[in-house]
DNA sequence: AAAAATGTTTAGATTAGACTAAATTTTTAA
DNA sequence: TTAAAAATTTAGTCTAATCTAAACATTTTT
């Protein structure tokens, strides 16, 4: 049985070895909690006794398949509480992470799966993450990011790589969210800026926002 | 801000102090709570230095203005999540307590007002407890112990002073619950046994259970 | 009213998780 | 390929919450 703390640093873990290759860095860890390095040392070494991952010093840590496990169960809760919060209690898309963080850690199979069956077993959370199905796998369909997009070629928008409040609520304000049609019109030499077509409407993005964006071709 | 803990302790102190007069004791907490007595004497300094209780050596604690607030948010937010599983994750009223315990602690102002609307406004939970509204005000209307309602006077059971899954297993079985029309057919002077009428059935049930089961007349 | 029993507090120890500062290892750059 | 920089670990400290054992206070019983 795990502790919220050990529940959390294995999600931070998975996450960051979803988006980068090889071991987890202890730094990296550390951002991610925002922890001091030497606490997550410390938890590493709690991790590794328990089995959950593969630890060696000065190299980092990998998650053992237990430890997948484990995290994935946090993430399948994560992913189906924001679903119901936008869902049922009018919560918006930029508002659902941080009471995810607190609903994700509570323990019941049974909320959980009744949770599941009572939003339909939804396949994709608000932000467009896929959610792991009882038996913890997930249908991840191939996406590019929009900066990848050819110039004139349709793509949906299916999700967001930067999750956090700010960047969200820029979404809402251009009227972008997933199952937008984008287009991109025009790239920009100069500064790599896009001109783009979001819907029925025109407008301009950095590249810096196209690259926070997940489409489907 | 408040842990865990101490939530957990101010609402064990306003439950103790709700079913008993006076001052709330030390050993009463430590049963509630499930630690030693030395434990809770340190809790019961930590929470008076934060002004929720009023604590004097050897006299037990009584929850400050402030402490009954906070111990009836924690309320508010375990009865409703209570009604939520009941009525739409498919639980059973028994099985809800434990799960509650954990959700009762998630801090959003918006969950719990949005849960509330959500289950449009409910004013009591699966074992009839009144649930406070977001001015922290609960309609309490009266209720007898079915070993007070006269014999051959009709009333409607409207709650369960005993909460645990054996005893609500119990009532399930006997086909006895919230709504249920209860009446006392006879009462055995030799062991205070009561036949009673529950909905169409007759049956016999001890003076133990009938300690547990409050009715409206 | 004193003795016994019960209830409560204090003192000191333990654990999980975090921290700082110093030491050590690895990586990068000259 | 060595020196400097960056990353990581170790050692030692802190806090919240718990515990046991011993001391102390209150209540009950004789």
């Amino acid at each position: 049985m795990q502790t919220l703390s050990t529940e959390d640093y294995l999600k931070a873990i998975y996450h960051v070895s979803q988006s980068s290759s090889g071991a987890v860095a202890t730094t990296s860890i550390a951002k991610q909690i925002g922890a001091k390095p030497s606490s997550v040392t410390d938890m590493f070494k709690k991790l590794s006794d328990q089995n959950l991952v593969k630890y060696q010093k000065y190299q980092g840590v990998s998650l053992t398949n237990e430890g997948v496990k484990t995290a994935l169960r946090i993430v399948r809760k994560h992913r189906l509480w924001e679903s119901f919060l936008v869902s049922h209690l009018n919560f918006n898309w930029d508002e659902v992470h941080q009471v995810a963080e607190q609903l994700e850690h509570i323990r019941s199979e049974k909320l959980t799966n009744e949770l599941e069956r009572f939003l339909d077993y939804p396949t994709h959370d608000p932000h467009g993450d896929p959610i792991p199905n009882r038996a913890l796998f997930m249908k991840t369909y191939s996406k590019i990011l929009l900066t990848e997009l050819p110039v004139n070629k349709e793509g949906v928008c299916i999700g967001v790589k930067d999750n956090s409040s700010g960047f969200l609520r820029y979404l809402d304000r251009r009227q972008i969210g997933i199952g937008t049609t984008l287009q991109v019109l025009h790239r920009e030499d100069f500064d790599d800026s896009l001109h783009i077509q979001a819907g029925k409407s025109t407008l301009m993005i950095t590249k810096k926002t196209a690259e926070n964006i997940y489409v489907k071709p």
